[in-house]
DNA sequence: ATATAAATCAATCATATGATTGATTCATGT
DNA sequence: ACATGAATCAATCATATGATTGATTTATAT
C-alpha cells in the first residue's frame, strides 16, 4: 500500500560525479585502491554500475576524477600564498596548520594522493596531475623559506628548494600509514621550526 | 630429433620462493600493486600457475612473502647498527649513504614498500611488517641524533624521535615517484645535515 | 632398481570485474 | 498535454583472475 518508493531524485551530472568522487575518496581512504572497484562506488553513492558509466565513462576516467578533485579540494584548504610582507614564521605556521587540519578533518584527501601516487606509474594522466601539485606545494614551502631567510629569521645558509623538500617529505609522511596517527606532528613541526630559525643568538660572554 | 626440452631443472622450494618474490617486487616496481597478477609472476618465473600455488598458496602469502623479503633485503644493506663510540656525523652519512644506494642499485626494494602500503589497509598483516620496519628504520636515525647530540657535533635543542621522523620522511620521500628521480636527493641531505649540527660557532667579533 | 616424496604442468572452475545495450523514468520547455 | 533530452536501471557480455584437481615428471633414499 504505502509507495515503497522513495521518489527518486533526479541529479544533475555536475553534481552526481562530485557524489562519485567523494564515494571513490571514501574507498580508497577505507580499502585502498587496490580494492577500488567500480561496481563498490556505485553501491555506495546508491546508484546502478550503468548510470555510474553514463556518468565517468571507465575506471580511468574515474581515477582521474578522484586525483583532480582530491587536489582542488586540498588547495581550497591552504592559505594565501605566500607574501614577502607578512612574517615567514607566520605564514609557515599557518600553511603547516592548514595541512594539519586537512590531515584531521578530510583524512581522504592525504589518502588518495597516497594511494594514487602508487597508481601513477600505470596512469601518465594521474602521475602528471599528482606532479604539479607536489611541485606546487613544495613550492609554498620554498617561498616562505626564502621569505623568512630575507627577513632574516632564518638561517642564511638554508637553501630553498632542498629544505621545502626536506619540509615536504616529513610532512607528507603523516599521511595514512604515518606513524600511528598524529601524536607526533607537532613535535615534528617543533623540530622543522628549529631547523629553520637562526641559531639561539648565543651570548658570546667568557663564561659558559 | 634435437631434444627441444632444455632439461628443465627442478628448483628446491626455498630457492623457488626467492624466485617468485623476486619476480614479483620486479612486476610491482613495473606496473604497481594494482596491476600485480598471480599470472604474470609465473609467468615471469617461468613456471605454470599452479606451480606458483603449490610454492605459494594464495596471493595474500605472496604479498606477505614480498613484503618480507624486501624488509629482508633492504635491511642487509644498512650500515651496522648506531654505536655511540663512533662519531656521529660518518654514522649519519653511512645510513644516508646505504639508502642512497639502494634506491639506485635495488629500486624494487622502495618501491615494494610504497606499493604495499595499498594492501596494508586490507592486510593487517603486511601493515604489522611495514610498521615494525618503519620503526626501526627511524630508531636508527633517532639513535644517531642522540649519539651526536652527546657527542656535542649536533644541536643540544634536537630531539632524537621528532628529528629522525623528519629525516625519514623526508628520505622516504625519494622513493618512486619522488621528485624526478634522485638529483634533489643529496642536496636535500646537505640540508638535513646543516639543520642537525651545532650552529657555526660565529665569531662573536665586533666586527661583521 | 624401485619406492617415495617433491616439484611441475594442463585443464578447468567459480567468481569478479569493467563495460555495454536497450528499455524506462524523470525533468523541462512550449 | 506532449515532445525532447537527461538520468537511471535491469540484464547481459566478454574477459580477467584467483584457485583447484589430478596426472606427470624429476629427485632421492634404500
Amino acid at each position: 500500500m504505502s509507495d515503497t518508493k522513495p521518489t527518486q531524485q533526479y541529479i544533475r551530472k555536475d553534481d552526481r560525479r562530485e557524489m562519485i568522487a567523494e564515494a571513490a575518496r571514501a574507498l580508497i581512504l577505507e580499502k585502498g585502491y587496490a580494492a577500488l572497484r567500480t561496481r563498490s562506488v556505485a553501491e555506495r553513492v546508491g546508484i546502478n554500475i550503468s548510470t555510474l558509466h553514463f556518468h565517468v565513462p571507465n575506471k580511468t576516467a574515474l581515477v582521474r576524477l578522484v586525483a583532480e578533485t582530491s587536489r582542488d579540494a586540498f588547495l581550497a584548504l591552504l592559505p594565501p600564498r605566500p607574501d614577502a610582507q607578512r612574517p615567514a614564521l607566520a605564514q609557515l605556521r599557518a600553511e603547516v596548520r592548514a595541512y594539519h587540519d586537512s590531515l584531521r578533518d578530510r583524512p581522504e584527501l592525504a589518502a588518495c594522493f597516497g594511494q594514487l601516487t602508487q597508481v601513477a606509474t600505470a596512469e601518465p594522466e594521474v602521475a602528471g596531475i599528482l606532479d604539479a601539485f607536489t611541485q606546487d606545494w613544495c613550492r609554498r614551502y620554498a617561498e616562505i623559506v626564502a621569505i623568512g631567510r630575507s627577513q632574516g629569521v632564518f638561517r642564511s645558509t638554508l637553501q630553498p628548494l632542498p629544505a621545502a623538500l626536506m619540509i615536504t617529505g616529513a610532512l607528507a609522511s603523516f599521511g595514512p600509514r604515518g606513524p600511528k596517527g598524529l601524536a607526533m606532528f607537532w613535535p615534528v613541526v617543533d623540530e622543522i621550526e628549529r631547523s629553520l630559525l637562526v641559531p639561539e643568538s648565543r651570548e658570546c660572554s667568557d663564561a659558559d
